[in-house]
DNA sequence: CATATCACTTGCATTTTGCAAGTGAAGTAT
DNA sequence: ATACTTCACTTGCAAAATGCAAGTGATATG
């Protein structure tokens, strides 16, 4: 179910990059094709890791919001994030401070912006 | 560089279940394909995540082994083994069981069977 | 009203995957 | 010693997934 690509990677730009439309996924440095992203997005939605409403504030967009159990791979996107920083490219520094200094405080501040941001909705 | 259907398979087999040689990993039950089997185990050599040589105790056999970078994914496997108990089809119980109980405690386990097969090579 | 943005879809070429059938080296049984 | 089996692959080909470029239609903006 996670065994592609992409689908990993879009996870990790709403849990930890903070994207939530379509624009903002294909902009994410690695490319994704237009057709595959829209793919991906369908199927996350029926595996249930995602959901998607309109956006309230421009009838053009559409808001891609992770799911409990897509906020629920926070402690996996955590753990590949160290294993990467830890043995590949040095991805964001900052974030992996954070991740080092205290893990479930940053696992609990990932889960509190995630249900802050569901609850504005 | 896991970014694939099969990659981290391989790894949960070698880290989970003490698979070590190409027909092992042939017989969990998801049915891998024997070219895209030796292309994995390919690429999982020259990210430096496995290395493998000969069994000295039968010719035709190779030993696949876990490196130092590949033990390191244990975290990672470890959280998606839960995240899967939790939300998708359910696994092996009892290693659920385990890993509940006590993570540090298991992931101590894993290491240290893995320093132990390493050191009798 | 004209142009731009957004979330897609379509058509087609390229790449990756999967399947079935080998191959050669080494081990086992007679 | 010879035949048969096991093991770790490779090869050839079909099918599926991916990537690219160029739309499309709805909405927003100047």
């Amino acid at each position: 179910m996670l065994g592609d690509r992409w689908s990993l990677l879009i996870i990790r730009d709403m849990m930890l990059r903070g994207s939530r439309t379509f624009k903002e996924f294909l902009d994410s440095y690695e490319r994704i094709a237009t057709n595959i992203l829209a793919d991906r997005l369908r199927k996350l939605i029926s595996y249930g890791v995602i959901t998607t409403e309109p956006d309230p504030t421009d009838g053009r967009k559409r808001i891609y919001l992770l799911t409990e159990k897509g906020i629920a791979l926070a402690p996996v996107m955590t753990e590949m994030v160290l294993w990467a920083a830890d043995h590949e490219e040095t991805g964001n520094q900052a974030l992996v401070r954070l991740m080092r200094e205290d893990k479930e405080k940053f696992l609990a501040g990932v889960r509190r912006r995630w249900a802050e941001s569901r609850s504005r909705e």
